[in-house]
DNA sequence: TGAACATATGCTAATATATTCATATGAATA
DNA sequence: TATTCATATGAATATATTAGCATATGTTCA
């Protein structure tokens, strides 16, 4: 073994950075309700501000954060951007969570 | 349907803020390293701080909201203070995230 | 090409969060 | 009961994060 002492198991230092990191992405309100928003498809980003109640600034720097996180993704449609999940596991997470909050 | 505009499916708005603030507990590397150091069972605080390599008093800290998050939960054995993971869904969520960052 | 629309971005102020230091608390034991 | 060991906690500082404003970019269409 020739691990540090916290990683005897599968997970080593720099994997718990990057599950810290994302985890991130689910743990701020805006976020995450844009998530959430999300879970019906597709949608652009004026759609987004209404649904969530949110200024186009906020969301546009939100949904950057979200983007570079890889958790979304965008496709141009005119003067429009589209965006959707980018991942499967993105719900499993959040329900994940509301399992856990549920009880 | 009585519900906001963004309530169309099974989560409400304080839902969202719950989950956000669920979230918040794995988005630190201190406390996702505490909880990941866990995971082998039961360890009171002088063993975290070794395995994490983080003083007593950061440790505590994140102990402490951990514990207020309903993560993990504690007992004590003479001096030494026992710590625990409360939930089965901390090791599941972890679990999800690592498969999402392992892609 | 220039106005109108949709979205992105740089900057800033407000706020939140984590770590450290110093010290307090609580338990064991000489 | 005084000391030591394990842990918790309050305060201060450093750092990160967020939202909002102003403006830039890119697209459509008259």
């Amino acid at each position: 073994m020739i691990e540090n002492d916290y990683m005897i198991k599968d997970l080593g230092e720099e994997e718990l950075l990057e599950l810290a990191e994302l985890f991130k992405m689910f743990a701020d309100s805006t976020r995450i309700k844009i998530l959430y928003d999300l879970f019906d498809g597709e949608k652009n980003v004026s759609e987004i501000c209404e649904d969530i109640e949110m200024n186009q600034s906020a969301v546009s720097h939100q949904l950057k954060a979200l983007k570079t996180g890889k958790l979304i993704k965008s496709r141009r449609e005119g003067k429009a951007i589209y965006y959707s999940l980018d991942d499967d596991h993105v719900k499993t997470i959040i329900e994940m969570g509301k399992e856990h909050i549920e009880e």
